[in-house]
DNA sequence: TGTAGCATGTAAGCCGTTACATGATTGA
DNA sequence: TCAATCATGTAACGGCTTACATGCTACA
């Protein structure tokens, strides 16, 4: 009954803190439309896996509604407390990256400066979308007070992506000058 | 005989790639002074696991180094195959990223301003350390032709982290404004 | 002589993904 | 009545981490 929450524990839990009361299936479109630009978006599977497990601990409160299949969670005062002492207490660890993009760069020897190009280009266009994605959801979250913090990470976000795309075109430039500095030394 | 390989299979594919007979010991070293500023530093467990894998599969050769301990690993020509046909063909996946940061931002509401401002000091010097290390590591690589796309992807960590940074002070400027303005308005 | 670094592994377990399986509700 | 969406799960597995366990080598 006291196992370790784990980190996607911790991130249904936050989203059970704005105070509704929220199937599996919502909380999981909600996941899918916020954590999941800095945080994982879990499958529904591991969703409806965690709150059973935070149901058992008495971190969340189910209620069923009527005859619907639907359970509705929502956070106990437990949960809120295991929460808060985790965001108040433990280090924040450092982002956990994975860029494969990066490791393809890091491997250019092994293939062509265009293989190259091409990566970087779709993923040039992948920022471009998630960034216009990212607008509108701040867009979204309008001037309401209860969303302060939520526009915060948006912004934040907005920023960091920023720099991955800069990171992304600084890149193009540099691999197209070197690729054809090296076609006309052909010549 | 044919099961995928794991990606960090491919990247302990892509270090030998560099045509060094390298330890278990010292990819393990290499991963962690290069690997890991895009990428796991996978534990030294993994390392071994991996290479055991990669070598039943014949896509690695090793080589016992007389009576020592030491096994040598390098790759073999079928192992090239494989890593280059992944860089080439396969589709590149988005980054994938666990901002722990930014979920606590996100959760704001539950704990006190300076608890946040205290979490994103510490990250932002985090960000710096990792910027020093990173120029130095770019200082190491010269201008060696054999080095020209590690020296690629640290200059793109230089920019990529820059926005790491940046995303951290602008945070922590508008939370330090909002707070204060909050402060004066209990007077 | 002792300790820091070199060197290799095994065992257990958890987090998370993928695939599978089912059924209710709503609206065209 | 059909399709899309809402809604909830189970099973299997794989990647990765943590903890454990062992021994050699160089050098101060």
């Amino acid at each position: 009954m006291d196992r370790p929450v784990t980190p996607t524990g911790y991130a249904l839990l936050g989203l059970l803190s704005f105070d509704r009361e929220l199937s599996g299936y919502e909380l999981k479109q909600w996941a899918d439309a916020s954590l999941r630009f800095f945080y994982a978006a879990p499958p529904m599977s591991q969703v409806y896996a965690e709150l059973g497990r935070l149901a058992d601990d008495g971190l969340v409160l189910v209620r069923r509604h009527g005859s619907r299949a639907t359970k509705r969670y929502r956070l106990s005062a437990a949960g809120r407390r295991r929460l808060v002492s985790w965001l108040r207490d433990s280090p924040v660890e450092p982002p956990a990256l994975k860029h494969h993009l990066a490791l393809r760069v890091f491997l250019g020897h092994l293939v062509e400066p265009e293989d190259l190009v091409a990566h970087l280009e779709s993923h040039r266009q992948w920022c471009e979308e998630l960034l216009t994605e990212l607008a509108a959801v701040k867009e979204n979250l309008g001037d309401d007070p209860a969303w302060r913090y939520a526009r915060l990470v948006a912004e934040w976000g907005e920023t960091y992506y920023g720099g991955e795309r800069a990171a992304a075109r600084r890149l193009l430039e540099d691999i197209r000058a070197t690729s054809t500095a090296e076609d006309s030394s052909h010549d």
